[in-house]
DNA sequence: AGCTAACCGGACCCGGCGGTCAACTTATTC
DNA sequence: GAATAAGTTGACCGCCGGGTCCGGTTAGCT
């Protein structure tokens, strides 16, 4: 096992080297990047180069590509509920709502959510990942349940219903990324009216007990 | 060049041997299944082992793993759009879409749509693909437009847009694919009801020219 | 039955991947 | 300015996946 495996949080027992830490930032500016650009098949290899640095100095500080993954994912996911936590104050329940899964969308962009929850196993062994994970659940199910409280939300849609559906507008603007990097604004308005009480429809399915198997 | 590295359509100059073609057609089906449980990484080693043919036997039929690929890719773009032509004399327009949204979700599975549309250079180059695709998205296109002539379907939602939302709910449910496999009906009335007039805000983004760049 | 061309299959090649390591460099401390 | 522990590196390893190939097999015709 390597000494400085850990997954950002807790500070360690004894402070980086000054390089160490300038090339772990750089490190994870990178991967951030290269997996972005390419999902979570971005070559080791890539990464570093793209950050300067040698293929031996990631696996230094991560001692998996999984947990490098993990790392990213782990901000992801922080960030989102921080957010989120923000605007659970906020008086306009429906509107919060929206603007939650706005700036969700938008921090994550190409970078699709879905291995949030789909990730590998890896992944979610860690247990910061899978706290985070679960911080982020509890997160959009008050958002949305107080969003329902006020009639801004039909009332037949659940928390994991948002969880599962929140990553489908950048999924489904993906494919024209380049060309119009905005278009999933687009379809989170469809997907948002979708969700609002006025003209909905019974739904023909029963609603997931969670948003993870 | 092979022999015979043609893609479906076409009847052959000869017709293949008995085993061959035997072979051919299990090939595509274990193409199939092997796809949607795996996605476009499933392994050619896998593909023939599940078909009960040799790996050599796989590049006999088809140059390329992506021809393969874009074998099965035709045969679901090819199923769609008949189904798609067939609801284009139903009465009801609006539940004409929601039919064939119903039945492209159900076709594809667990298949992502996606690649589709994004699908590598290499597939979509192939002439009897690109039309296929053409063929679907000028179904879809006049499925959107009499539903919004009959008032089943905002004015505001285009042809592109439908066809990239349409791969949406059964990407949303995938996650729970095991657990639930029809959760993606659910989601699949979510959308529509967001395609729906009733209730319908104003959308934040134009719509794109076309589905592919 | 016998012939032939089409067909089959799995051993093989090669490139790229994640991950390792021992030699080298450098920040830090006294 | 040594001394040393921490950090860096890129060559290297084993593995896996796509694609090739040739010796053996078999369907179809006469």
């Amino acid at each position: 096992m390597h000494p400085t495996n850990r997954l950002e949080t807790a500070p360690p027992a004894r402070p980086l080297r000054a390089d160490a830490a300038r090339n772990r930032e750089a490190l994870l500016a990178a991967a951030s990047a290269e997996f972005a650009a390419h999902g979570a098949d971005a070559s080791v290899a890539d990464i570093a180069r793209r950050a300067g640095i040698g293929k031996g100095t990631v696996f230094r500080h991560f001692p998996t590509k999984e947990h490098l993954l993990g790392a990213i994912v782990l901000d992801r996911l922080v960030t989102i509920s921080e957010l989120g936590e923000d605007l659970l104050g906020a008086g306009d329940a429906g509107r919060a709502l929206l603007e939650f899964l706005t700036a969700a969308c938008e921090r994550v962009q190409q970078l699709d959510l879905s291995f949030l929850l789909a990730a590998s196993p890896a992944v979610l062994a860690e247990p910061a990942v899978s706290a985070a994970q679960e911080r982020m659940f509890g997160v959009v199910g008050a958002l949305v349940a107080r969003a329902q409280e006020q009639g801004a939300v039909r009332a037949d849609v659940t928390g994991p219903d948002v969880i599962l559906l929140m990553c489908a507008p950048s999924h489904a603007a993906s494919p024209l990324q380049d060309s119009d990097p905005g278009l999933w604004r687009r379809y989170l308005g469809v997907l948002f009216d979708g969700l609002r009480p006025e003209g909905a429809h019974p739904l023909p399915h029963p609603p997931p007990a969670a948003p993870v198997p």
